[in-house]
RNA sequence: GCCCGGAUGGCGGAAUUGGUAGACGCAGCAGACUCAAAAUCUGCCGUUCGCAAGGAUGUGCAGGUUCGAUUCCUGUUCCGGGCACCA
């Protein structure tokens, strides 16, 4: 009998799906539940492509983990769905006139049908799609409790706003009640006297959610404002396509409030070194300290923030940010007419041109000095594009001797330099060192740098010219953007001020649109449709605003709204894209309720994350966010939890092989196992044999060149000479798999030829998990002829069942242990391609024994069967199994058959020369007589040393040391 | 420039805490079965000396610690990734 897995996988995925043996629903209330695990894949963003060979890469890895740990006896939460909001769709909608709602759907079709094909356990009855108003209506929901919240700062942690209306209203704002500061100060009296609308602007300012004007990155070409981690290089992420700095009313999340629980909750959490660093770096936490510096000419400060106080004598001159608020008020007279000019040439570079410029030096001399707070010394302030306005102050000290750009800009400008590092200074470049004894500093003077930034901040302090202060790089995140595609916003307008709109309207629906052309002015789509954005206060219902106190304009609090007239108009911007993607995991727990985003019984249940799986690209992005927001409902008492993922497994991309010829720097002629095209651009390799050798002959040039492309003598071809032939040589290139460089390889052909299962294991066999590597279809045959021969431990082709029932000798219950012992291991720590090749082994071993025992062939079935579904599970039901393989139990290795009582171990001297002797693990005394024994046999190697030491290393070897 | 990774046969990769380096697979070579092919099976397979037994050498490079180093330390080269005027 054959291995036809063709219908072997067709006839388990229909039975499997007809007994919904994956649908794994919650426990019942009250009733003891099992222990839970919680296994997650980042879920996909359903683009037209469908999936290539490197998408299921995660999900098979994620999958082997769900099905091992439910044979282990968890109970196993492993769900999916779809990121299916976003900017993809709705190019193509703009494209095409279709809605994306409908292109959404026939690619979510896809993709289930592909996914379906490789024999996931998915639990597709908790499925959840962003673009769901069902599921939206709860992102809108906790975006909402996000508007309504603000960060104490005491507690460390987010309150309910109507918390800090009562603080207003009982002491003001002043410092130290846990707010964070703004410039409007004001006592309990001032609260109370404000309006409505003053109200409602103050409280905008502390929301955790907010609206506010500010510098966003506009990408005119897709019509919408990009958050900071789309934006790479000064272009778009998606497209490539030139952004520029804007001012825009927008929405942002207050990610900074949280940045210090975001990196010390990375300690609690197993992410790999590298993507905690990323996240750290991207938070960009320093220590440091803000300074103020008196302004000679007038009576003002200058406030600089530095990370190096003791360098404080060092600084010969400031900088000041180009947009700082000092520079209108301290420029001198005469040095009026150059910063003007300056400043309209900072006005006029683009972001691109200060990115592509960095190393060119600008500035200008503002004609006012500072003075040193600790010897009085006058220094010179400038301004400089450097310096960034948003970071710190907006101002720096700059120590010339001690940072290179600082050192660079004196130079240009002829500023004098003072050393206060003596020889670890050479004149020539700047020591940014700590460890140099500190000269010309005053008070600081003999003192180690490292040492002297403590005493230097002592004294700052104890002076009161300045104090400690920690900064982040991090910024709060954009939440707006200008596009049809995403969830609507539940906020309305009055008179511009911002009001929430009342639960009972959630979800606000996307309405339908004729085009998805962009609005006026920069806004979305929806700012096209009237009749949806301006509303009526009787059509809509209001929260009320959290004071009780104040006269109710909309009639909110008597709950007869319908009487009030008032014009509203809609927030006509949608939510980016990570929006739905920041809580998607709490919603697979209970994915159906209608009351609760989720039922805190259930979250308290299934609690964080056990293991998520997913791609590194998401480091600085969904994965700081859905953090925040974890924490924000852990803070306002909705979830048990503050880190939403207890383990992440970053799989490796896996890459394309792209063939070509290259006959200049950008154009390339493709190539093909038997064909070259005859045009510039890549092309489909195939996956069979590609011969490597290939070579493309400069008399066959003209063939495959075009009119647009050009002849052989323009693009200066580096033609190789041999034997009086020219020609060049095929290049092969690994890349990330896309569309447009024909270097996709799809699942389904695979699966066609070999099947689902030799499919999963041969992903898995390629590496280890978390490496980028080429995918390459030579060594899949060697996966398929595993599982054949796996087969014919229970076939034979002419006699058909060979398995037998005898009992097995202790050599086959010894493999069977070591197998079970070293694949459950790796299985454990995500070793899967070490784990298949167990099998191998193990599978190799058995033939060669002739073994066809049940008793040891089924526990190998169930250690298979999590990476090789479908062949498990039809020769599990061959063994006389009623039951599926997913509910049996995950054997355990039995130390009696892994440990021997005799065995032959290697002897070493010195590290060096060896013989073996056979010696008995139980007793120690005796081993050390025969290694004793050992010493004489080798004693020609020897030469008649004494024994010093013997060592017996780990129950493996033995070394005498002589 | 800064911060992380990594470097092992012809190739992908094993070696889990410092303990017989090269598991497993691919490719290759030789053989069995076959009229032949496919499929399947057996043996060989880092380099080097040797008919062989056996020896020498070998984990990017140079050192160090150790009885013993792919593994730990110092320096260095190359490759990959991330960040990039962040004071």
């Amino acid at each position: 009998m054959e291995y036809n897995f063709k219908e072997i996988e067709k006839k388990w995925q229909k039975n499997w799906d007809a007994a919904g043996v994956y649908h794994v629903p919650n426990p019942a209330i009250g009733a003891e539940a099992k222990p839970k695990f919680y296994v997650l894949d980042m879920f996909p963003y359903p683009s037209g492509a469908g999936l290539h060979v490197g998408h299921p890469l995660g999900y098979i890895a994620s999958d082997i983990f769900s099905r091992y740990k439910r044979l282990k006896g968890f109970n196993v939460l492993h769900p999916m769905g779809y990121d299916s909001f976003g900017l993809p769709a709705e190019q193509y909608a703009l494209e095409t006139g279709q809605h994306p709602a409908t292109t959404t759907a026939k690619n979510i079709e896809t993709f289930r049908q592909q996914l379906g094909n490789i024999g996931f356990s998915f639990d597709w009855s908790r499925e959840v799609r962003t673009s769901d108003p069902q599921y939206y209506k709860w992102t809108q929901w906790i975006f909402l409790q996000i508007f309504n919240s603000w960060f104490d700062r005491n507690e460390n942690k987010a309150r309910p706003i109507a918390d800090l209306v009562e603080i207003f209203e009982q002491t003001g704002n002043i410092p130290d009640n846990g707010q964070r500061q703004i410039p409007k100060t004001f006592s309990a009296a001032g609260w109370k006297a404000f309006s409505d609308d003053e109200k409602l602007e103050v409280l905008m300012e502390y929301r955790l959610a907010y609206s506010a004007f500010g510098e966003v990155n506009w990408c005119e070409a897709l019509g919408t404002v990009l958050a900071n981690d789309e934006v790479v290089n000064g272009v778009s992420e998606r497209g490539g396509h030139p952004v520029e700095k804007k001012k825009m009313l927008q929405w942002y999340m207050r990610i900074t409030d949280y940045a210090e629980r975001l990196l010390t909750g990375l300690e609690k959490v197993e992410f790999s070194e590298a993507m905690k660093e990323m996240q750290r770096n991207w938070i960009g936490r320093s220590e440091g300290a803000e300074i103020d510096f008196k302004i000679r000419e007038c009576d003002k400060t200058l406030k600089v923030y530095t990370t190096r106080p003791d360098t404080i004598f060092g600084v010969d001159f400031m900088v000041i940010a180009p947009e700082h608020e000092l520079v209108a008020e301290i420029v001198s007279d005469s040095q009026k007419a150059s910063i003007g000019e300056y400043l309209s040439y900072v006005k006029s570079r683009s972001e691109r041109e200060r990115m592509a410029e960095v190393k060119q030096i600008t500035g200008c001399f503002t004609g006012a000095y500072a003075v040193n707070p600790f010897d009085g010394r006058e220094i010179p302030v400038w301004i400089a594009e450097y310096v960034l306005a948003g970071y710190g102050t907006g101002a720096i000290m700059a120590v010339p001797c001690g940072d290179q750009r600082d050192y660079l800009f004196a130079k240009h400008f002829g500023i004098p330099i003072t050393n206060i590092i003596g020889e670890y200074y050479n004149g020539e470049e700047a020591n940014p060192t700590k460890e140099a004894i500190l000269f010309n500093s005053g008070f600081l003077n003999g003192l180690k740098m490292q040492d002297a930034i403590g005493v230097a901040l002592g004294k700052i302090e104890e002076e009161r010219i300045g104090k400690r202060k920690v900064n982040y790089k991090m910024r709060d995140a954009g939440f707006s953007r200008q596009r049809y595609w995403g969830e609507p916003f539940p906020i309305v307008y009055r008179n511009g001020v911002a009001y929430a709109l009342a639960p009972s309207e959630l979800p606000v629906e996307l309405p339908f649109v004729e085009n998805y052309k962009p609005g006026p002015e920069g806004q979305g789509p929806l700012a096209n449709i009237p009749e949806w954005v301006n509303v009526n206060s009787r059509e809509v219902k209001l929260q009320l605003p959290v004071w009780h106190l104040i006269p109710d304009p909309l009639g909110i609090e008597k709950d007869d709204q319908s009487l009030v007239d008032v014009s509203l108009k809609r927030e006509t911007n949608t939510m980016p894209g990570y929006a739905g993607s920041s809580w998607y995991f709490l919603r697979y727990m209970d994915p159906h309720n209608n009351e609760e985003f989720a039922d805190r019984k259930f979250t308290d249940y299934w609690n964080q994350v056990d293991v998520y799986v997913g791609g590194t690209e998401h480091a600085v992005g969904h994965l700081l966010y859905s953090r925040m927001w974890t924490k924000l409902l852990y803070d306002l008492g909705y979830i048990g939890f503050d880190e939403p993922f207890k383990r992440l497994v970053n799989q490796g991309m896996i890459t394309g092989k792209s063939y070509f010829f290259q006959v200049s720097d950008e154009k390339i002629i493709s190539y093909n196992e038997d064909e070259v095209e005859p045009v510039f651009k890549r092309f489909k390799h195939g996956h069979n044999y590609v011969d490597t050798s290939a070579r493309l002959a400069k008399s066959e040039f003209s063939k495959y060149s075009t009119e647009s492309a050009g002849d052989s003598n323009e693009l200066e071809i580096q033609w190789q000479n041999q034997g009086g032939d020219e020609f060049i040589l095929l290049k092969e290139e690994s890349e990330k798999m896309s569309k447009s460089k024909f270097n996709v390889d799809n699942p389904d052909e695979i699966i066609r030829h070999y099947g689902a299962d030799t499919f999963r294991m041969y992903e898995m066999f390629l590496g280890p998990i978390e490496q980028s590597k080429p995918w390459d279809t030579k060594g899949i045959e060697g996966v398929h002829r595993f599982l054949k021969k796996f087969w014919r431990l229970f076939f034979d082709e002419t006699k058909s069942r060979i398995w037998t029932k005898e009992n097995p000798t202790r050599e086959e219950l010894k493999i069977l242990h070591k197998a079970i012992k070293k694949i459950g291991e790796d299985t454990e720590r995500f070793s899967f391609n070490t784990a298949v090749s167990a099998f191998m082994v193990c599978v190799n071993d058995l033939t060669d024994l002739k073994c066809r025992k049940k008793e040891i062939l089924e526990p190998l079935l169930i250690l298979l069967a999590p990476y090789a579904p479908h062949i498990s599970e039809e020769l599990y039901h061959e063994l006389g199994n009623e039951e599926f393989i997913v509910d049996a139990v995950y054997p355990h290795a039995e130390l009696k058959y892994l440990t021997e009582s005799e065995k032959e171990y290697p002897v070493s001297i010195n590290g060096k020369l060896r013989t073996t002797i056979i010696i008995s693990l139980d007793e120690l005394q005796e081993v050390v007589e025969k290694i004793v024994l050992a010493n004489e046999v080798v004693k020609k190697w020897v030469a008649d040393k004494p024994v010093k030491k013997i060592i017996f290393i780990k129950n493996k070897m033995v070394n005498i040391v002589v």
